[in-house]
DNA sequence: ATGGCTTAGTTCCTAAGA
């Protein structure tokens, strides 16, 4: 089976792609990101009729998280994470399908950094951990999908230079996480190309695209027992270079 | 040489993104 991660950047500017999408790759289940639609307006009838059931945590204007599965509707888990009733970004949506437990993931970008912003990204990382610890101790597959907003290594950039200063690629960003991963979860991108070079973001800006200056931030963190089902993973890159295409390429795992 | 762009909402500008 094929789970994908996309952030669209506006399902509605990208539904035509998303659909293409479906139609031509046939993923099984599929976390979106940066919705920017309110509940109320998420194009449900559109996914139902490309053959998907869905559960979609949206916000107005920004934000928003789905989960996609095809021919099945997903059963939800959790909306939201613990630890800061206030915070009203809908950034986290967990569900079941087909005996997987898989959360769609939007962690906070984080710039300007220093200031708030970039302290709330290092909270909103703390309770994603706090819940990821949970779920390993469940020992059941499960994947954690989505833009984490976080340049792992050097070698996930373009441009060490250019990003120096972003909030994706501080240490405090990195560190968080590393301390990740090391609850025991595998970075699935990374274990199938371990030299980096792989790219899932290209700004649209500067001709990014066309001078293949992207970064590696679209991540799928595998819990042990779904690494060991793990055959492949990449990234959908050709759909970055498509008419009205999201800065992001969709990135996905195949589980046996 | 991340400067330039794109999306959405409060539209003919602003906020947010990364």
């Amino acid at each position: 089976m094929k789970l994908v991660t996309y952030n669209v950047n506006g399902i509605k500017a990208r539904l035509p792609r998303l659909v293409e999408y479906l139609a031509e790759q046939q993923p099984d289940i599929v976390c979106l990101q940066e919705l920017k639609c309110s509940d109320d307006t998420f194009p449900a009838a559109d996914i139902e009729a490309a053959g998907y059931g869905a559960l979609w945590h949206g916000q107005k204007g920004f934000n928003g998280v789905a989960v996609l599965a095809r021919g099945a509707t997903p059963v939800e888990r959790a909306r939201g994470l613990a630890g800061e009733p206030e915070d009203e970004h809908s950034r986290y949506l967990e569900v079941e399908v087909d005996g997987l437990v898989v959360a769609s993931i939007y962690l906070p970008n984080g710039n300007p950094r220093p200031g708030p912003k970039f302290d709330y990204k290092l909270r909103w990382f703390d309770r994603l951990a706090a819940r990821a610890a949970a779920l390993l101790a469940a020992e059941r597959p499960t994947v954690l999908a989505g833009d984490f907003n976080v340049i792992p290594f050097d070698d996930d950039s373009f441009s060490v230079r250019a990003m120096q200063e972003d909030a994706l690629m501080q240490p405090e960003s990195r560190a968080a996480y590393r301390r990740l991963l090391a609850q025991g979860w595998t970075d699935a991108l990374r274990l199938r190309h371990p030299t980096g070079g792989t790219w899932t973001f290209w700004d649209y800006q500067a001709g990014a695209w066309a001078r293949d200056a992207g970064f590696r931030i679209d991540h799928l963190l595998l819990s042990p027992q779904a690494a060991d089902r793990l055959t492949d993973a990449d990234v959908d890159k050709e759909y970055r270079g498509r008419e009205r295409a999201s800065d992001h390429a969709p990135t996905w795992v195949r589980l046996r």
